[in-house]
DNA sequence: GGAAAAATGGACCAGCAAGTCCAGAAACGG
DNA sequence: CCGTTTCTGGACTTGCTGGTCCATTTTTCC
């Protein structure tokens, strides 16, 4: 590739990750071949390989850089206001819309068996995309916890940790399964746990240990 | 294939199935072919086809259904009799151990993204394990909800629908991270939200929402 | 306006891996 | 035993797909 891309460079290039990501999402990627996607895109052989000079994998890879952005992305401006149960609330509808609305298609997923979970960048990829998200929960506990929401002796990071895994798991089971119910579950009694904790904390005198934060 | 086997081919398809199991397991299910397959377990094309009539996506099934049987497998006998708190820990540490010594493989989701989940086989694997799975979880709350360790109020479907989400995302996240933190959040938060049921319901004996179940 | 750089088109290549085929060995069964 | 079935070996075919190459067009920028 160049070093410099023209304009046209740019939108071309964007063109064909944004295309290809549709055609991994509809047709899996052990069968997408670079012909489809050359195909869907309108571009040719030479322009795969111009833009994405490492081939296949270079593509996927940027593929799945695309569909990590949106992730995030899809869940704001919720995911960045989690401070009450009715915010809170609002995140978790939209979290199951985006996800049953995506049917059973994981696009990160399957790119990353496809790629190698030990290529240098995939794993960068997913490991920032979890550290994002969690962070993110955990800011939310926080802070209902300073509005006395949430008992201050959970740790959040804990409990975002374990809502992710939940989280994570729900989409999971809903693409083997097409059944939304556990992603539901999942983050419904998270919730009641955390609920649960305040009701529980308050009326007793709380020993309250600080938690460190990173 | 034939309508009967010989004990012969018996063994030869059990050896067939374990190693490409193992095969499978070490190198991922993209990269490995037929060859190494057959090279592995000692065999020549025709009888991997002979006992593999739909060829490698018949295989790859076989080996799904293997590897689901092992899953629960390892986790007995303590899946089966959660009826103490001590005994769920022994049932998490067991869980925990299988997966952390399995590294960052995982044979069972790997296989489903390259058969395709809409394959008649494939999906009703995946139904069936997390059936049974979650079977066994909600019936170890039921029996500590008889023990009287678990508040009666909550739906041990819901609670074993989450504890399952959570393990699965657990693992999930340990897989692309090397990291089973969240697995460990996942099950000790969920053990924790049961505990913390009881203790809840018992000196005030409050009404909760009911939960639908799906 | 023109040289250099970037973008594009598409024919071509090479290798690989799935799947086929048939001949022959071993096992069964009466 | 001997005919029939099952099992095994391995060479061969074939189609596909990622990747290469170079000629041509378009854009950039002085």
């Amino acid at each position: 590739m160049a070093q410099t891309l023209t304009a046209k460079g740019r939108a071309t290039k964007a063109r064909i990750v944004e295309g290809a990501a549709e055609e991994l999402r509809e047709r899996g990627v052990a069968a997408t071949t670079l012909d489809d996607i050359r195909s869907r895109t309108g571009t040719s052989k030479s322009q795969l390989f111009h833009y994405f000079p490492g081939g296949r994998d270079d593509l996927l890879l940027a593929v799945a850089q695309f569909e990590a952005d949106r992730v995030l992305h899809d869940q704001q401006p919720h995911l960045g206001e989690l401070d009450s149960w009715q915010s809170w609330q609002q995140w978790r509808d939209a979290l199951v819309d985006r996800y049953e609305s995506q049917g059973d298609q994981c696009p990160l997923g399957s790119l990353f068996l496809q790629v190698g979970r030990d290529r240098p960048g995939a794993r960068a990829i997913v490991l920032e995309l979890m550290r994002q998200w969690q962070e993110h929960l955990a800011r939310g506990i926080r802070a209902l916890q300073d509005g006395g929401l949430v008992s201050p002796e959970l740790d959040p990071r804990k409990e975002a940790a374990a809502l992710l895994a939940g989280i994570q798991g729900g989409v999971l089971i809903m693409m083997s399964t097409g059944n939304s119910a556990h992603l539901r579950a999942a983050v419904d009694t998270a919730t009641a746990h955390l609920r649960a904790s305040a009701a529980d904390a308050q009326p007793r005198g709380r020993t309250d240990h600080r938690l460190a934060v990173p």
